[in-house]
DNA sequence: TATGAATGAGGATTCATTCAT
DNA sequence: TATGAATGAATCCTCATTCAT
């Protein structure tokens, strides 16, 4: 395929590229658990399996290993639904369960999940962070379903209504679940259930939204 | 009286049952603002117009006056709603968008509206805080409107629905509407009109529910 | 007998005079218990029933109470075993043993024994307290003993001895009695029996003392 | 060698495994001055020659501190007595005299004779380190001075005693001379003389011991 | 006198960051 | 590159002391 590979190297050794990943890794999961400020580096490395001054090799900072991991494992998500919006060719209705659901797995059940709850925390601290959390991952995010309204009302599928708002309106409960994984989900005595909450939720939605001759 | 008092301003002044609520509105602020642990109690101190020392009169640590600031913030809110729910004697849609207005006015639009994002950043470090706030305010908010979503079915206004699973849905607009206030509304340039997002929200929360032949 | 009480205050009325020996006595105790450092002004207030603002009424500073505790516990000891040095007329083995019993009784089982365990602790930093104590309870303890070791002597009931190094050395198991009743002395499985001890002290210091032809 | 090194002064060389005693060492001494709540990590940390951060690489706390310099400064003197009075083969008394002469060069004249003190004066507020220091050193030195007094009593050249209690009162004055030099020895116009004491102290219990017909 | 709320300097401890190896 | 010993600024908390009442 492409060069000729002169060291066979085994295949257990650790390639050197991939210490930025194992480090973001390991922090994710850590910011995500405690917060920005409860988590050491210490064990940030610890649990990447480096030493603590290996951290300084890749990342300037706490801030900047924070900011790296947010950015780190917030655009990819994003792609996926774009791609899909673009291309997609069923009913709007459709298109939305399918944005809903791809999302859950592939970023909602998952610890990126915790990210935006890392984010709101520390909007106040890390203006810049959030700035660019907005206008990355918000402002694509909330684009991207608007041009699914806009479409639904184009085939004539959905009602009209306040787009502007009802994005966010429509964003928010799936924020919310991300959000709730990563905070209350462990108080609960019987633990709620993601699959039916996403039922009800497009339920909601999609009922709220079709026109009533829209047939599907 | 006689010579001119030249009042030498004195140290402090006996204020000890306005104190704590001195202090835990200081306290409110500074967390919203900054979070747990970048909020420093010299800070809460200056704020709250005392001296370091002062805070320990009334508080245990930083944690108790967490917990404090929490508790004392949370509980108000909630009386209202349950009242309301209970002696209302209107339409169901109309119950709800009385609920909701009231919940802006009273609570979304202030400060205190900064405490989920507060209790959800520091779930994980606090569970018996996370704890107290899942079953004195979560459980019931959802008991209280899931007996509104009850009420509008069993008057036939309101459709069928996965009751359980859509009152976290339709909750979650509203606290992420007041997470975001606390959060990234700083950094949109048109900033987002909370009025129309509640319209927006009432509309397509209340559409959603109708039952066709539910007149208003 | 003196002047006439006008108040017959009831008997329980605490006469004002009498605070500062609350107050120091509180404060023996709990130095004794804790050490100087560990003892809290609080603490000693809160025994002696009175408010920390009254201490100061009494007592310049914290170190101004301790040298009160310990001046005002030290000197009455001194006082009967030099009286009856001074006017003793049995044997001196006779004398000594009466010393000792004496202090055992009136010392060496209270709470005061626990003095010389604060001073030495403090000595290195209250140079001024340890010259007192120095000056005004060891050089006396150390010269009224060697007045009777040279009473002995005198009369033949005692051999020739460093007088000298001798009352350091034959004082010093009574300190250490004191000392270990206020230290390890509850670390003990079977406790040391205080008498037994004194028993074998005396035995063993006149034994060393008396001269061949001795008698009592 | 070549252009003259103006070598920057490394702000700190690798010592790990000496730093641990360093640290103690200096420790010890401020213990001994001070006490152990008057003595300042920053000091501890500055006559260390180390930061006070570095303290922590090797210590938990305060306390873990204190108690490695008693327990490290404590066991090694115990160790020459007992083999001392494992081995020796001349007369009892003569024992008795190198166990004390050897104790005193060993200890009683150097820093580590300010141990009992320290331990004495926060036996109280360290109640697991007195448990030690009484099973690790208390009843070992004790037991060891009761096999001696057995010995000489054995070959016929001790008279009878009540040695359970005469072995604390004869291992007193070595105690008071150690805690002496560390409290009030500054304060004495003319220094008292250790070797005179002791040899006042052995004079005396040893002819308190000596059966009559003992020859040496 | 007596009180106790308020103060604030002081010290233990943590942890991000540096740098000799 | 990688390490981890060392650093020291930052911050919580304590408690002797003050002073308006």
């Amino acid at each position: 395929m492409n060069a000729p590979e002169k060291k066979p190297l085994p295949r257990w050794t650790r390639r050197k590229d991939a210490r930025p990943e194992e480090i973001t890794a390991a922090a994710l999961e850590l910011f995500v658990e405690r917060g920005y400020a409860a988590t050491r580096l210490d064990d940030v490395a610890a649990r990447a399996g480096v030493s603590k001054g290996t951290l300084y090799l890749y990342f300037e900072n706490k801030e900047d290993l924070f900011k790296a991991v947010v950015r780190g494992n917030v655009l990819p998500v994003l792609q996926h639904g774009e791609v899909l919006v673009e291309n997609f060719s069923g009913s709007s209705a459709e298109l939305v369960r399918k944005l809903v659901r791809g999302w859950w797995e592939l970023t909602g059940s998952t610890k990126v999940a915790g990210i935006p709850k890392l984010v709101i925390a520390e909007a106040g601290n890390f203006p810049d962070l959030a700035k660019f959390y907005y206008d990355e991952v918000i402002v694509r995010a909330l684009s991207m379903f608007r041009r699914v309204l806009q479409r639904g009302k184009e085939t004539g599928e959905f009602r009209e209504v306040d787009i502007d708002h009802l994005v966010r309106v429509a964003l928010a409960p799936l924020v919310m679940l991300a959000v709730w994984r990563h905070s209350f989900a462990c108080c609960e005595h019987e633990q709620m259930q993601p699959e039916r909450y996403l039922d009800a939720y497009l339920d909601m939605l999609l009922h709220s939204l079709r026109t009533p001759q829209a047939q599907e």
